[in-house]
DNA sequence: GAGCAGTGGATTGTCAGACAATCGCCGTGC
DNA sequence: GCACGGCGATTGTCTGACAATCCACTGCTC
């Protein structure tokens, strides 16, 4: 099912000045395998997952694995339903439509307080993650471009400064990664992703803000748009919610 | 520390039909335990949170204690630092402000979509929750009365039908049961808690999208300058940002 | 007296194995 | 044909143990 190779990769979003070394702790490799599993397709939208042949696949603890997969609950990238198992989460149309409009939403949010900042830190956050982008925007590893993609929403959100957005980031990562996976093999565009993003830059450079809402607006909501037609005409739409998202949560 | 009684208690936002007859899990009956304790102050923001001790005091095992805590964690009602123990979190005044903002943006996005029905379906589940807001905004106990404050809450944005705004809920539940806990001696007037969730219902009542969005607004955004007024006030704002609100997550 | 390595206690992180609880399924008997 | 009870699979919880890490303290050196 997973492989188990470098179980001791590092998916932090910053860039340490001297060495990565390796994954703090073996939960947060679990996490990254079973995240990567669902990007590169190795995990499919309503696979089983059991804990028992995780932790087989993974070598590591039956605890270990039971706690990753219960962060990944609450994130919604797999679904509990409880004594029955857990899958990994799928997205119908109507959640795709819901991804977007709560994404717009925060994007706005988040936007104008990059806007809002005299001292033009925030801003600068945003070129510091744009740079980012750029590095590993035409990477030929799909995972990697995927973490670069999520790492740059991922650090517009954070160059706001808002702790309560902060936080959310998780849920929305796991929501987009979930809608990402399903068309990913159909849609690897670089130069069309980069074109994409570095529009978002240069109207946050250009401090008008009727255009960067428009600008956010529009990459959201197209990129959405496209991925419900993608799939529609790909034939593998779920029309209706598959699972009823039961969280274990409470 | 936590009082070890009614392990059983249930949380649950409805009223069934029937037989409450216990908590679904241990793990939910420690979650509510914390919670609550948070909520009545036993548990102070700062607090050191170790799981032996939890474990001890609430007659669970080590493991128990731990998936709750981890999913505390993950909502933010209490931050970990990595081998370093778990605290209540705490909120500084910049905080209490992103918190505001960021509920005014998902605030707007509930009732647009309620607005949007044609059914009248999703007005109607604020009906519901309105009725049972009633019915336990004048009770006696101070956990009832929290807890029937966030159901309400909770319910406008499940009304919306957002899966998404469902999933990012926890967190924002979490945010707010801290910041209420912190004065929530020092402001319980259910009469007027009850008049200003009236007006939000009135609002959406009406149908006037501009009316709606200013009545959340308002209702957002003026508590929490009086929750800053009053903490100011009282001499116990913390001015920074006390913890680095580290995350488990990564 | 100040700086610094060494040491130990406290707490989390992870492991292994076990048992109870719950669910879906399937065969049995009527 | 259908209620019913057992059965396998899987999660939920417990126990006890050990490793890893951090913090504070100690004692040594200069």
């Amino acid at each position: 099912m997973l492989d188990v190779v470098d179980l001791a990769t590092e998916e932090d979003g910053l860039r340490p000045a001297l060495a990565p070394v390796a994954s703090v702790s073996r939960r947060q490799a679990v996490l990254a395998q079973i995240r990567r599993g669902i990007v590169v397709g190795a995990l499919r939208p309503g696979d089983k997952l059991t804990e028992l042949s995780l932790a087989a696949d993974l070598q590591v603890s039956r605890a270990t694995v039971r706690e990753a997969l219960g962060q990944l609950a609450q994130e919604g990238l797999v679904v509990s339903e409880p004594y029955r198992g857990l899958r990994v989460a799928d997205l119908d149309t109507a959640a795709l439509r819901d991804l977007a409009s709560t994404r717009a939403a925060l994007d706005d949010l988040a936007a104008g307080a990059i806007l809002d900042d005299p001292t033009g830190r925030r801003l600068d956050a945003v070129r510091t993650a744009w740079a980012a982008f750029e590095a590993t925007a035409f990477d030929d590893d799909p995972v990697v471009r995927h973490e670069g993609h999520l790492a740059f929403h991922r650090a517009v959100w954070s160059a706001a400064e808002n702790v309560v957005l902060d936080q959310l980031w998780p849920v929305i990562q796991a929501h987009i990664t979930i809608a990402l996976a399903q068309d990913q093999a159909a849609r690897h565009d670089p130069e069309r992703s980069h074109r994409l993003h570095r529009d978002l830059v240069d109207a946050l450079e250009s401090g008008d803000e009727g255009r960067v809402r428009a600008a956010f607006r529009e990459h959201t909501l197209t990129s959405v748009d496209e991925l419900i037609a993608l799939r529609s005409a790909h034939g593998t739409a779920p029309e209706t919610e598959p699972a009823p998202h039961g969280r274990t949560t409470a």
